[in-house]
RNA sequence: CGCGGGAUGGAGCAGUUGGUAGCUCGUCGGGCUCAUAACCCGAAGGUCGUUGGUUCGAAUCCAGCUCCCGCAA
């Protein structure tokens, strides 16, 4: 090959590192610019904080550019088009792309989605994989069209799901997978050998922006698997909890537990054992906390609360 | 100065009209012809986060400091 290909790398948080550290490292790609959002206050005391993308291209001295919108900033954006850029890498951006943005690259604009396109357009894939339970799931990379998600797939790979793993695992899993799966596609792109494959329509399923009260576990509304789904998809972020007592308890672990029958709704807190019956079986939490408290387990959270005289009575919301 | 909770024997918690500390679990020892997170008896374990102040006397009141955590991101 002659000369590097010029790449501009869109993304923000952790997971974006790994494949933006690919393309800076890959002798026929040259990253030219790397964009980001604004630094936002995060954290005890608000203090501000820039995101992990640009952490990284500070430290690799690669020229970056945060914006809220990145459709407004039309000096920037005359500058890129004068650049001639080859093609835009945009994963976890947290932004839309207006047609503008797509048509500067001359080979066009790819966006990482960890999920199989069609199924799971949107923000949440991962979570939603583990919400329903799937036993696999993966990463694709599609042509990027106005419409989000809905371009023509360039490249994926499968990714097999553990039983019983978390949002936290699947996602660090996936954050290296999508750096791979970006390497054969930067081979086949290089080799000016690009296959695409267009979306079948009628496989197309959703996975819109989980809320923070989506982790809100109404226990007797759902069946365990679905608790169990629930958790561990939401686990660690934004997480699961419920309310002990007016208190905020965030649920860590739970399993199920066979030889004592509740009702839906119904708690019990005997013998160190927290359980609540949900919509079909009995639970079990195993892990909790407390607002203002650390992690424990329910034999300490049982033993501190039945020896309170001050508490008389229990309510789960 | 974003909002708020907390720091008491190994663990989880009590302990405000201020008078040198209690409970449950665990640990250790013993008993029970049986004990699975679920029997009985006994024992060991605490300078009550730190510094200073008020007081005859402070875990308890006041101030500073350190650390932990929930919300929020």
């Amino acid at each position: 090959m002659t000369k590097p290909l010029k790449v501009v790398f869109f993304g923000t948080p952790d997971f974006s590192v790994p494949s933006l550290e690919l393309l800076n490292n890959h002798p026929s790609i040259k990253v030219v610019s790397v964009i980001s959002m604004p630094d936002r206050p995060a954290g005890r005391g608000q203090q501000l904080k820039s995101p992990p993308v640009v952490d990284y291209a500070k430290e690799n001295k690669l020229k970056f550019f945060q914006t809220e919108n990145i459709n407004r900033e039309e000096e920037f954006l005359d500058n890129l088009a004068d650049q001639e850029i080859d093609f835009f890498v945009v994963l976890a951006f947290a932004q839309f792309l207006g047609s503008k943005v797509l048509s500067l690259p001359k080979l066009g604009c790819f966006n990482i989605h960890t999920s199989l396109l069609p199924k799971y357009r949107g923000a949440a894939p991962i979570q939603y994989a583990l919400l329903n339970g799937d036993e696999s799931t993966g990463v694709s990379i599609q042509r990027m069209v106005k419409k989000m998600d809905a371009g023509n797939v360039v490249a994926s790979s499968p990714v097999k799901i553990d039983t019983n793993e978390t949002g936290g695992q699947l996602y660090t899993k996936l954050k290296f997978q999508a750096a791979l799966t970006l390497n054969d596609f930067i081979y086949d792109i290089i080799n000016d050998q690009i296959s695409e494959t267009v979306q079948d329509e009628d496989q197309v399923s959703f996975a819109p922006t989980l809320k923070k009260e989506d982790g809100h576990i109404k226990f007797s509304e759902q069946t365990f698997d679905e608790i169990n789904n629930r958790v561990r998809a939401l686990k660690p972020w934004p997480g699961t909890f419920c309310f002990f007592n007016k208190k905020r308890m965030k649920i860590l672990n739970i399993s199920e537990f066979t030889t004592e029958k509740l009702s839906p709704g119904e708690l019990s807190l005997k013998n160190g054992l927290l359980l609540i019956g949900t919509k079909d079986k009995t639970l079990r939490i195993t892990e909790l906390q407390i607002e203002g408290k650390k992690a424990c387990s329910d034999k300490d959270f049982a033993n501190g609360i039945l020896n309170n005289k001050k508490i008389t009575e229990y309510n789960l919301g």
